[in-house]
DNA sequence: AGAAAATAGTTCTAGTACGAACTATATTCC
DNA sequence: GGAATATAGTTCGTACTAGAACTATTTTCT
């Protein structure tokens, strides 16, 4: 087989080293914090709302549902979160803080915003804009060949 | 404590989409030909060179040392690999592909390429250009703080 | 040379990723 | 109304992740 052009190659290779390195970045303050990534996702995503499905919460966390329990299991057992049947759907859990959740939530996710914060300074909102836009343009080129289809499948 | 700014984060969102998009894209094509996206890393590094040790290894495909003993466990336990002490540093051991290993990477390394290639048909050279040097510069921003933060943070 | 510190790699633990199989409930459609 | 199908969430198996503790070698420093 042909060698295919390779021209995208330092794109990927910068996409994956940048998001690496801001999960490592971020990932040890939210350990530090006591919580894992995941579990601060969950706590972000459900901070000032009444709670939400599994499934909306593995929309907006990017978790999928079969990792999704695990987590949610972990954060009922330290009693950050509770599930509750939910009316409409009796396939369904509604997750939601409990007042220590809301409490942890309101500590640490402004503690975490302050610390990435600073990272930015040397950024515009212009350059900021413009790599959104970039990265978006990207993530559509991937998307409806892969993902759409992995998360109509589940 | 007051909420910091938070323009910057449409970016980290856009940047993890991105990447796990890309990673999902790219993973289902490289499990459909039988190895995992870890492995494939290691094989794509190792390929057409004469081997190399763990740590350097680990340095082109970001994998922390304690996971690399079990993935290159799994490819030698594959035949796809072989270990051998180093001359240089008693304690360090070159990893190498074995024959089949590098049949495997001439056969699938290519025709990752292919099934990664179209995606990009609608990006111009100058446009990956600047979209890489951006995401350096990102990068840049949260390597040093990693490093040292995480640090001072204890 | 010899003690102290650094480094390469392994092992261990808890948690996460992904896919597939499974249960239970909803929805669709004839 | 009831069968076929779709969906929400759980469970399971294999592999990967970070971090810390550990062994065995260098390297450094005096």
């Amino acid at each position: 087989m042909v060698m295919p052009n390779k021209r995208f190659m330092p794109v990927l290779r910068a996409l994956v080293e940048c998001a690496q390195s801001f999960e490592r970045y971020s990932g040890v303050h939210v350990r530090a914090l006591g919580l894992t990534p995941s579990q601060f996702d969950i706590i972000a995503t459900l901070g000032n709302t009444g709670g939400m499905s599994c499934k909306e919460l593995g929309e907006k966390t990017l978790i999928t549902k079969g990792t999704m329990t695990g987590v949610l299991d972990r954060l009922e057992k330290k009693a950050l979160l509770t599930r509750h049947e939910s009316p409409i759907d009796g396939r369904s859990w509604i997750a939601k803080l409990t007042r220590k959740g809301q409490a942890l939530f309101d500590d640490i996710f402004p503690a975490h915003l302050a610390h990435l914060s600073p990272l930015f300074t040397h950024f515009s909102d212009a350059e900021l804009i413009v790599l959104c836009q970039q990265l978006n343009r990207l993530r559509a080129a991937f998307e409806p060949a892969s993902a759409t289809d992995a998360l109509d499948a589940q």
